[in-house]
RNA sequence: CGGGUUGUGGCUCAGUUUGGUAGAGCGCUGCGUUCGGGACGCAGAGGCCGCAGGUUCAAAUCCUGUCAACCCGACCA
């Protein structure tokens, strides 16, 4: 075991906060000297970041290998042959690097693995009795996002753990998908995350059953909804069950509205809450046909769900809504244009008289009657849940949440194997596709993940389990007889006692050390100076809490000894019952 | 892709309105004093003012073009 010097460690921390960073993960990384951007969501990992890296890396890497998946590594940059072959080449977009070689050869460097590893296992997998197979690898992936963002949060490149299962049965894959998702929960908690699973879209990769999981923190990306009863979802894909409010009225009547467009200037008008108001949308199916929609005024439409309900949809634009009649801002179901398909929520079934936009510029109706003034075609889930509506499972109200994606589960099925022509001999002596199975973990956004969850204003906070080193030394003064020796020895025995041990032997002053010490988060600080070791004593500060302790200098072994114990036995937040 | 903002030393920024030989703080180098929470003094180094054109006796500053970064939005009536 050696001893690490701050001296030594390339490990540029900054005073001020770098202009173009906001998120606090995005922020410290950079000052801490762990990161550094070279271009738009490009970063490079700086001996303290890659050390970090190293230990998300490693849990998810024993996590993988102790449900017997086995690690592999394929090529970063992929032929186009193989996207050609899943149709991805056309339907993946731009987010697709593409590049040509030499010889006019296409091909993109990889986003997913998807089809490398199907073309991988095609040729080599031809029996049911060689399945399950699991192949794992932890590699950089590229996608040209279109809005770079956050530090490691968003970025075009990153690192990824990626893993896919083939099967016989969708009993194997399913039980491997379930392992894989307790494997999972096991890294997050490891990693010191507080997170939740959340049912999820499977959005590029295909597939129907998945499940992200969704490290808590206000500067995620997603917005997730959940439940006391253990019902969690990411809101993008959640089921919603809405509570839009009646407009009691004796009869339908024709109000006018001037100057109202928008839902809110409706409900402001009418003096009702937007729940009430119902929100019409005008699209078009695949074939040009008309179709309305009508979702409660105080929810959004979720495109995932009307892409399923009608495939194609899209939304009319101001000229197409004219050529078909409709006026914007006022649109209701009553006097529709004929030919229109309407569609609307569930939960409006609930509410027998509507107010609704009149189909005419400057009024709406009031009390219009389902089933009486106007008819509804079809009754689907189309809004995106919000906190506040029923939970689908037990009916109290969804709580929300933001949450930061860090991995995510999908059933496949046979999306891949059949277009690529994967197949083995089952049981029976039929051929048929692999059902396939696919688990992704962000490796360099659960390291954002974990600085957005653990830091203050002074820095970060690593939990032991990914700390770029257990303690840090800090000698007060160099040069000095008394307090170098000391502090040397001191590392010294913490470093034969089995911690990882920088010592900061940089000829800095105090404040700057402690400074930095505290910016870049060891968990556990060990100061020496020479006041102290005159009385024979050393302090020892716990980085998560603040909290300080003065140890005479003979027991700080014993300390130590305990600390050690402490750190195998307690999870990643260990340390807890140090200074009992 | 649309809108907004910004490009000046390694970092954070001033200077641009009103054109006149490039500034501050931090950081860096040397010397001295200091030394338990980001010290102080003195002396230094370091800039094609994003890039390319143009106007002018003269451009960081005005004009045109272009590139880049950041923020907001990208079909959510």
């Amino acid at each position: 075991m050696t001893v690490m010097r701050m001296s030594k460690i390339y490990a540029p921390t900054l005073k001020e906060d770098p202009s173009d960073a906001e998120l606090a993960s995005h922020r410290l990384l950079l000052r801490a000297g762990m990161i550094r951007k070279q271009a738009s969501g490009l970063y490079a990992f700086l001996p303290l970041g890659k050390r970090v890296l190293n230990k998300v890396q490693r849990i998810v890497t024993e996590e993988m290998d102790a449900i017997g998946a086995q690690e592999i590594l394929m090529p970063f940059v992929q032929p186009a042959d193989l996207w050609h072959e899943s149709g991805r080449w056309d339907d993946y977009g731009p987010e697709l690097l593409r590049v040509i070689d030499r010889h006019q050869n296409e091909f993109c460097l990889g986003p997913t693995h998807e089809e490398l590893i199907t073309a991988l296992v095609r040729n080599e997998l031809k029996s049911y009795k060689e399945l399950p197979c699991y192949l794992y690898q932890t590699q950089i992936k590229f996608r040209d996002e279109i809005r770079p963002r956050f530090g490691l949060m968003r970025s075009r490149e990153f690192i990824m753990k990626d893993g896919y299962s083939f099967h016989a049965t969708q009993e194997s894959l399913q039980q491997t998908y379930d392992e894989t998702s307790d494997a999972y929960g096991r890294m997050c908690d490891r990693m010191g995350l507080e997170w939740r699973a959340v049912e999820a879209d499977s959005g590029q990769i295909g597939g129907k059953v998945t499940c992200e999981f969704m490290a808590l923190a206000d500067a995620g990306e997603a917005e997730i909804v959940y439940c006391g009863c253990g019902y969690a979802a990411d809101a993008e894909a959640g089921e919603c069950v809405a509570h839009p409010t009646e407009y009691a009225c004796d009869a339908m009547q024709k109000i006018a509205t001037p100057g109202v467009h928008t839902i809110t200037e409706l409900a402001e008008f009418l003096d009702i809450p937007e729940s009430s108001c119902m929100k019409a949308l005008s699209g078009k199916d695949a074939d040009g046909a008309l179709v309305v929609l009508f979702i409660p005024g105080d929810h959004e439409l979720n495109e995932i769900k009307i892409q399923q309900a009608v495939p194609g949809f899209t939304l009319l634009t101001d000229d197409e809504m004219v050529a078909f009649g409709l006026h914007k801002g006022s649109m209701g179901p009553v006097g529709l244009p004929e030919g229109a398909r309407v569609i609307a929520d569930r939960s409006l079934q609930a509410v027998p008289q509507w107010a609704v936009g009149a189909n005419e510029d400057g009024f709406h109706y009031v009390g219009a009657r389902l089933g009486t003034d106007f008819t509804v075609d079809a009754w689907e889930d189309l809004c995106v849940v919000a906190p506040g509506d029923a939970c689908p499972a037990c009916g109290l109200p969804l709580q929300g949440a933001r949450g930061i994606e860090v991995s995510q589960v999908f059933q496949l099925g046979t999306k891949y194997s059949e277009a690529m022509g994967a197949t083995f001999m089952a049981e029976d002596g039929t051929e048929q596709p692999f059902i396939m199975g696919c688990y992704g973990v962000g490796v360099t956004r659960s390291l954002a993940a974990i600085v957005e969850q653990h830091h203050d204003d002074n820095g970060i906070m690593w939990p032991l389990s990914v700390a770029p080193a257990h303690l840090c030394v800090i000698p007060l003064t160099v040069g000095d007889d008394v307090v170098e020796p000391a502090a040397e020895r001191l590392a010294r025995e913490c470093a034969e006692l089995g911690f990882e041990v920088v010592i900061d032997d940089r000829d800095e002053r105090a404040g700057v050390k402690f400074a930095d010490a505290d910016l870049i988060g060891w968990p556990l600080q060990v100061v020496v100076g020479k006041r102290g070791l005159a009385e024979g004593k050393v302090e020892v500060k716990r980085r998560r809490t603040g909290e300080k302790r003065e140890v005479d200098l003979s027991s700080v072994g014993e300390l130590f000894a305990m600390a050690h114990r402490l750190m195998a036995t307690k999870g990643p937040l260990a340390f807890d019952g140090l200074f009992d």
